[in-house]
DNA sequence: TCGTCAACTGGACTCGCGGTACAGCGGGGA
DNA sequence: TCCCCGCTGTACCGCGAGTCCAGTTGACGA
């Protein structure tokens, strides 16, 4: 069972590789056999079916990318108590982060399986809703905390400020695959950054 | 000839409809000629592959987009001078029209493409490249007019600004797509108005 | 009236890819 | 010793894209 988990979570990285470079459909079988050096039988042993490899794939850049938020946010909570500077902090942590991928195309899966979910069946739909539920609900969570201290300047939706870090970001990536450029995203996490330090600024009332 | 467009347009038509629906690759072309009561042979006279199919939807779909921010923020102009409530009531515009798209799945077919580019040839990549380079030039103009009167209270990248507009209706594209909801764009772009209403709010140094 | 050309129809065929089925094989544990 | 897990290898199917091409229909000009 300890080869089982090896083969197929190389089958997985394989894959990862292949559909953050060329997105899932462009993403042949064939080649991902190859690549693995395991047989198309090997393949289908592991995954009934391309369905299956998503969901698979999917699960574990979710849980990857859950871990990283957690160590970002954790890192920036050691560094300042303050639940707005935190926040800023993590923001700030979470550019760099951006910035500094790899090739440069790190590609969130989500938006590229969001765009393509005919393909896919319930199950893929479902864990890629939860994911970004998710989401919602930590940087909702995170901006909770802050209006508790700072009242924030003009009245906004906090589900819909809170939804603006994972659009930004996906936005941020969608502009750079097409552009060919290297830190959209990591540039509109900084503008959201700025955005929030505004939006709860301490009122100017000292007079 | 006349017969020749209203044919090519009405493929075109259904193509369009289809894809935004489930996305390019989940549309056949067999589906396309039967909704277009056309043969195979038919649609092949009028696109050589699908790559064509998809620079011709790509071509008109980015000329509708186009005249519809043209004429937005010309109505906007004519209700308010001022570069920045211009800018403000087209965004507010702007969020209504994504409000009130019909269905609920107006799917940007930039970002479809942009994460399947590699379905695709240089061509259709391109169109799309500089389809978003118009966006920016057009947001980052009046960006600039808008900060030659206020001055913003905090520096930010004015492309990266102008770029905003557009990742922020893209994010929000994908979150409702993902999550079957259907106002995230035009919150998202609510909240990118407020965003531009703290920055370049005169500042209170009346004391 | 005839020829021509554009705009198709229809059918036969190739190819690649996803997916199925299944027989067999090597090695490690009970 | 036997069995089962984790594969290999091969043969086969269906679907959708794309090619080729021969033939039809209608408009329009000489």
């Amino acid at each position: 069972m300890d080869q089982k988990t090896d083969t197929r979570s190389r089958i997985l990285d394989i894959a990862e590789a292949a559909v953050l470079d060329k997105g899932f459909e462009a993403t042949s079988i064939e080649e991902i056999v190859a690549g693995a050096e395991i047989s198309r039988g090997g393949f289908f042993y592991h995954f009934k079916d391309k369905n299956a490899l998503a969901r698979a794939m999917l699960e574990r850049y979710i849980e990857t990318e859950e871990q990283l938020y957690d160590d970002l946010f954790a890192r920036a909570r050691e560094l300042n108590d303050d639940p707005l500077h935190c926040m800023l902090i993590g923001l700030k942590l979470l550019a760099e982060q951006l910035a500094d991928m790899p090739t440069g195309h790190p590609g969130c899966v989500i938006a590229s399986t969001a765009y393509q979910d005919r393909l896919f069946d319930e199950g893929v739909r479902d864990l890629n809703r939860q994911a970004i539920l998710g989401w919602r609900k930590r940087f909702r969570g995170m901006l909770d905390e802050i209006a508790a201290v700072y009242e924030p300047r003009e009245p906004v939706n906090m589900d819909a400020l809170g939804d603006m870090v994972s659009g930004v970001v996906e936005g941020g990536l969608v502009l750079q695959r097409a552009l060919r450029e290297h830190n959209n995203a990591s540039e509109q996490i900084m503008l959201f950054r700025t955005y929030l330090k505004l939006l709860f600024a301490p009122k100017p009332e000292r007079f």
